[in-house]
DNA sequence: TGTACATCAGTGAACGCGCGTTCACTGATGTAC
DNA sequence: TGTACATCAGTGAACGCGCGTTCACTGATGTAC
């Protein structure tokens, strides 16, 4: 039943990918490896075959998950349209779509509370994919002096995080909309 | 050992208290009822004489977590001082004392993504708390239409709790001060 | 007011279950000669 | 290039453990007469 080295990164990489979207949709927690394996079209028993544990697969799923984020960002700023940067960003963020779809959205926003318990190394991993969204941002301030943007950068995507949360949480679909509404049109009219 | 009527409903309360705090502290999922029982001074097996399930537990002491924050805050914005209610809201929210005291925080801070995947019910009570914060804060903004000043209070939430997620998840100390700062200079200043 | 009895708060053992992890095994792959 | 053998990706059963929940039991409380 060996497989080739090929075919086997090939599932180490199919494993991360699922993992970093069903992490997001049920919760770190939630997500138990025998699921998870099952999905990646695996049974349980490989997975020490590639990984030494379920937290760094966690940590993996998590820098994997905000490299498709930064990618699907960039691929959005790239189109050019009149909007700019930061509307293009806080689209992304509060749209009715994104927060329905949790498989693909920005990890602090699917697993903020729950990547705050886990363990240094994913802590450290979060923390580098948070810096890389704050740079992505920051980028789209031209003309702005650097510290400047970088700290307008961090408040806007904490803004943005915690009203997604928030909008996922509350069991009152205008309420839910309302917070999406509002806080878009805060962060692109400042 | 029955207890009377007036002691089994203190019993009561003294669970939902301390599982508010342990919640918070450790997470809903992270929080089993023996240990939460054992730090409630009692064992896990009188656990049904009060509640249903634990989930019913988790909606109690999501609704106490924020009882107890809005008494904290009211405390607080009483206590006449030169600084705005924003202010006095912010500096509880964004100080470091306040990111690294977890068992007395914003529920929505501490467990935000784990209430995403409540069920409803919990949901519902989140919701009712979340509502009681953007009222209260919403009433600092004297001499400002109530839509305006419940949007702002709304808008202000959100980065808080966005900020304060993000804050107690890197691992970075000095970024982790930055995010704190920078924020509640942004919110005060606006 | 006193007595007999039902109630029920709290205990601690036990339940089934799913979790993360381990392991013996299979057989195709990769390597040494 | 062909052959013998070591490697190891993937399988599926099994492990111990802690979880939420149930239950028989205890004995003080509360109530009916």
């Amino acid at each position: 039943m060996k497989k080739s080295k090929k075919e086997a990164a090939e599932t180490r990489q199919r494993i991360v990918k699922t993992a970093s979207a069903e992490f997001r949709r049920n919760g770190i927690n939630g997500t138990g490896l025998s699921d998870l394996m099952a999905a990646a079209g695996l049974t349980h028993g490989g997975f020490y075959r590639h990984f030494d544990s379920k937290e760094q697969l966690v940590a993996e799923s998590c820098a994997a998950a905000v490299d498709s984020l930064v990618e699907s960002l960039t691929s959005a700023l790239s189109r050019k349209t009149k909007r700019s940067g930061l509307e293009v960003v806080a689209a992304s963020y509060l749209s009715k779509e994104a927060r329905d779809d949790s498989s693909r959205c920005c990890p602090f926003v699917a697993l903020g509370s729950e990547l705050v318990r886990s363990d240094e190394t994913t802590r450290s991993v979060a923390t580098d994919g948070f810096l890389k969204l704050v740079d992505l941002l920051a980028a789209q301030f031209s003309r702005t002096r650097p510290d400047v943007a970088k700290a307008r950068a961090l408040i806007a995507l904490s803004t943005m995080i915690g009203a997604a949360t928030i909008s996922r949480m509350v069991t009152d679909p205008e309420l839910s909309a309302t917070i999406l509404r509002q806080t878009e049109k805060h962060l692109t009219e400042a």
